[in-house]
DNA sequence: CCCCTCACCTGATCGC
DNA sequence: TGCGATCAGGTGAGGG
């Protein structure tokens, strides 16, 4: 379940080992992890949209990830939502990036070549940096819901550029550029539950279950209230909980409710501690002293203070 | 266009 | 002790 906070620690946990670093080799253990990876085809007719990954399929995904990452030269990487991306930066490379999605259990783990395999790995890159010499990035996922690929560039309209699988994903509340107003006008205009509002991340990006939970407490919205039934004042009130409780856990390194999400050394977040609403289940409110309730929205459990956050 | 449901996965846990 | 059912959840395809 790494959500902003989770994967913003990982990338900058990335960042000083990778940037100015080169792919020397890589090695893909189960190709399942690569399936937004779309290999490059030539004439041989046979697409490369395909979502069904039949064992021929998964082969040659493998070996054109292995093929075309291998040598490849990195940047500082870069984030939007739950997505992570490392441009390439030489000239020949440049227009592609190697692109990181974490899923629900993913992680991106930084360790020295010699050291001992960590469970459920299933991508391997080993990269040389100036000065940090030989590393292995290694890209472990229990439940295979993330994935590694290599994705063209392709720029916005202030002429940025991001992977074509980022395009239709929205700006997280923490960038600079999210726009507040748009935010609000889009959940009044619609007629769908706040709590599934909220994990569109076509709207705002970079939310999960659980950090939508902890909004909605802090603003005491009801998750079951429509959009179009949400007040301005709410509204700007529920992106301003979203800011600061993004902002506290990434303080925290991180939320780690499962042992599933840890950093790039493996190391977890303290944030679980600090929860209000997500999986305190019979659990007083931290506000009124009421048991926290738990019911299905949106086909996701939700937590909820049943008396501050009345429906109304 | 909008909204909802489901498939994709593994491993922990629960009921019998 | 074992075994099947259930649950967790981010994303995107597909149906209504």
């Amino acid at each position: 379940m790494p959500e902003l906070p989770e994967v913003e620690v990982v990338r900058a946990g990335l960042a000083p080992a990778v940037t100015g670093a080169r792919v020397v080799a890589a090695e893909v253990l189960d190709p399942r992890a690569l399936k937004r990876h779309v290999p490059l085809v030539g004439d041989d007719g046979l697409g490369g949209h395909g979502t069904t990954l039949t064992l021929e399929a998964g082969a040659l995904r493998d070996d054109d990830f292995v093929r075309r990452v291998t040598g490849l030269a990195l940047g500082a990487p870069l984030r939007r939502g739950k997505f992570m991306w490392i441009p390439c930066v030489e000239p020949g490379d440049g227009g592609q990036a190697l692109l990181a999605h974490l899923g629900m259990s993913g992680q991106l783990l930084l360790r020295s070549h010699e050291a001992p395999d960590d469970r459920h790995v299933r991508i391997r890159l080993w990269v040389e940096h100036p000065t940090h010499g030989e590393l292995r990035i290694d890209f472990a996922d229990q439940r295979l819901f993330g994935s590694l690929a290599l994705d063209r560039l392709v720029p916005e309209e202030n002429g940025a550029l991001i992977p074509s699988q980022v395009t239709h994903i929205a700006r997280d509340p923490l960038d600079l550029a999210f726009d507040d107003g748009a935010f609000v006008a889009e959940v009044r205009r619609r007629s769908t539950v706040v709590k599934a509002l909220l994990l569109d991340q076509t709207l705002v990006s970079g939310v999960g279950n659980i950090y939508a939970d902890e909004a909605l407490w802090r603003s005491r919205l009801h998750p079951l209230t429509p959009g179009s039934r949400v007040s301005v004042r709410k509204a700007a009130e529920l992106l301003a909980a979203l800011r600061d409780v993004f902002e506290r856990a990434l303080a925290e390194g991180g939320t780690s409710f499962d042992a599933q999400y840890v950093n790039v050394n493996g190391q977890a977040g303290y944030f679980a501690h600090s929860l209000n609403a997500y999986g305190r289940t019979g659990e007083p409110c931290h506000r009124c002293g009421t048991s926290i309730k738990r019911i299905p929205v949106a086909g996701r459990s939700s937590h909820l203070c049943p008396r501050c956050q009345r429906r109304r």
